[in-house]
DNA sequence: TTTAAACTATAAAGCTACTATAAGGTCAAT
DNA sequence: ATTGACCTTATAGTAGCTTTATAGTTTAAA
């Protein structure tokens, strides 16, 4: 199988394999006397698992340490556990904030209306105030 | 003032300042004979309304957009509450995502727990047999 | 007065996770 | 022979800074 096959298997584009292969979250293929890369079916179980993790929110290095785990399966998955427990954590610390933003717009917003002039438009009388507590 | 006091005063860093010089965002300020910038209240004032629009999530391009009305006055001010408002639908399709993400997240994480060897973890399992509706 | 700390300057690279572009080699079909 | 689809590498661009390198300036202490 060759690059565009598995891309296309997987849904990516082939450089992203190419990039997750030099970023060492694939392991390099053999390759045709041509130079082409040739993949097999673990390769294939390989991205997909990446591109899940990816869907998940996971950065490269999570996945990175997910993988070493999997190279040492008898081991305690302690670590798997705590690494997505960090991460629930960090999304959910990500939507108070951004629930609080969005809080903070809309009472923004509420400020002006489309009749006004720049002047007068109390959405930037807003910003420019300053009464944001942040700050 | 040098650019050391303005970033205190502001509380960001100096080269932060500067790269908005280098964006567009803040106007080059004058120099002394040794090459140092000097900044007045007026800058003051454009930096604390830059890091405003920072902290409610705004892009470089978006403030700059609003930076563009400002120097307009008398137009109306449709465009900036547009501008707004397609900022908060932003914002809430984000928190949408990550609330589908972290029941995800969470009901991952249920499928474990700590007394299990890697090999046997419900987590990876999870991630690898790709029970996942995206992918 | 010297010297060291603290400040300033510019330019360039690094960060994340790709995406895009350039310039070229390979292969099957026409 | 040439077109088109595929593959190769290397390099640059994206956002919004942060970091590093290198060097000149000011200020305070010894």
């Amino acid at each position: 199988m060759r690059i565009g096959q598995l891309a296309q298997l997987v849904g990516v584009e082939t450089q992203t394999i190419r990039f997750y292969e030099q970023q060492g979250l694939l392991p390099p293929p053999d390759r045709q006397d041509n130079g082409y890369r040739v993949y097999t079916e673990k390769h294939g179980e390989g991205l997909a698992f990446i591109r899940r993790c990816r869907i998940l929110g996971l950065s490269l290095a999570e996945i990175h340490e997910l993988q070493s785990y999997q190279d040492d399966p008898h081991q305690p998955c302690t670590a798997v556990n705590a690494l997505l427990d960090d991460h629930i954590s960090h999304v959910r610390s990500q939507i108070t904030a951004l629930q609080a933003l969005e809080k903070q717009l809309v009472s923004l917003r509420a400020s002006c209306n489309d009749d006004r002039e720049v002047e007068a438009c109390g959405v930037l009388a807003g910003i420019s105030e300053g009464n944001m507590h942040q700050l």
